[in-house]
DNA sequence: AATTAAGTTAACAATTTCTTAACAATACCT
DNA sequence: AGGTATTGTTAAGAAATTGTTAACTTAATT
């Protein structure tokens, strides 16, 4: 797994066991990796490796998590970073305070590295699309703002369900592109979630219903797409 | 669910109520599924069945999950394999040594099958990914586009059921080679599908009544080629 | 807490695709 | 040319996939 340049990741645990899977899983991956055992000295660290995630854990001696994330926060260069808490299953005190403090994500022990890796990877995924997200598409005769939630089709306003939206949206965004029940869930429901891949097929009635049959055509055996012209 | 070629889980488990919710399910969705009771027999048959993905209970009689998944790491043809855990909540003591030793994943009891299931499946889209192909193939006037299932003839689009495309794609793919009907059966249909040599050329006959007689010829006694010019 | 909406699942219907079998047509061989 | 093997073609029905509806579950809202 190349392509990537130089991405830089600050493992933050007092346990060394962690420490080392982490270390060693990220290397692995080809990122940069730097470590610290407890929050003051992750906020020494952070503050000249200057990483792009900080992998945080909440529980730590000298200076919990929280209070380090607040501090990290406040240093100009890292206003970008991604922060990232771990966290035991039972601790979830922090699981509000972790967000007000300015975490962007928030992941439980026990942690899998395979998980753990596809989700920084999509933390970057989502910054790079962010940034090419456009809130409104115009496909055919319907325009489709992500701002509100609507859709726009010859002068009338259909408001959508999120996930009918979602799928709607995804779809328009790709058009011609068949994609598998499966692709859609993943890209729509997110890659921890459990649904039957029939659920699709369900959305997908109700946005032809709302929208009419001819935009999504189905590819029997394969899945589904959005007809661009 | 077919389109899945035969995949193969062992499941290890001292528990014989698991070993059979397990079991039923995965057969189910299609998986060819061996067992074991503990982890002198898991490696034993492991060596020999040769599977594609592990689910191993941590907590065994005999030899545990941890000294089981090494044993299993250490076979050469078990290099790839994935291996999930297994494990009570409440048993945390291996969650460092289990990632350590090679292991892939990690469950909690009690198991849900259905999150089971699709996180299995998660684990091939992975690999299938990787080994798909160019998805648009130009030979002569047409253009065959995987990512739409379409076939473009001047400036016409086609669209053809699925074994029809992938008949074509696969033999425009590599054009001016006489391919036999069991080597179409073979790549299309995949090695575990029994069909009639001679449906093969029912769907010849239907992809030359759409695109035309003079792209796929006949070797008599032999089988089909795409012409290149 | 009750009500409403959204999302998911399950069941059945409708449809499409695939497979088979039968017969016709064609090429190949002596 | 005649016989044989192979392929072309068609149509019927099997199998697989998707459409559709309704019941149910979960989440949001009042």
């Amino acid at each position: 797994m190349a392509e990537r340049k130089n991405l830089k990741v600050l493992v933050v645990d007092d346990e060394q066991d962690i420490i080392e899977i982490l270390t060693y899983n990220l290397r692995k991956e080809g990122y940069e990796v730097a470590t610290a055992t407890d929050g003051v000295e992750a906020v020494k660290i952070a503050s000249r490796f200057l990483p792009d995630v900080i992998l945080l854990d909440i529980m730590m001696p000298n200076q919990d998590g929280v209070e380090t994330c607040r501090q990290i926060r406040e240093i100009e260069e890292l206003q970008h970073a991604f922060i990232v808490f771990l966290t035991a299953r039972s601790e979830e005190y922090s699981e509000v305070a972790a967000f007000e403090v300015g975490a962007d994500d928030y992941i439980n022990k026990p942690i899998k590295p395979r998980a753990l890796l596809s989700r920084i990877a999509a933390l970057f995924r989502r910054e790079i699309k962010k940034e090419q997200e456009v809130s409104k598409i115009s496909v055919r005769d319907l325009v489709i703002d992500r701002s509100s939630y609507t859709i726009n089709k010859a002068g009338t306003t259909l408001v959508l369900p999120k996930k009918e939206f979602e799928l709607l949206y995804f779809l328009a965004k790709n058009p011609n592109i068949v994609f598998s029940r499966d692709d859609l869930l993943q890209n729509i429901w997110g890659s921890d979630v459990y649904v039957l891949a029939r659920t699709v097929d369900v959305h997908i009635r109700k946005v032809r219903e709302k929208i009419g049959d001819d935009y999504i055509t189905t590819v029997k055996g394969v899945g589904y797409k959005f007809e661009q012209n």
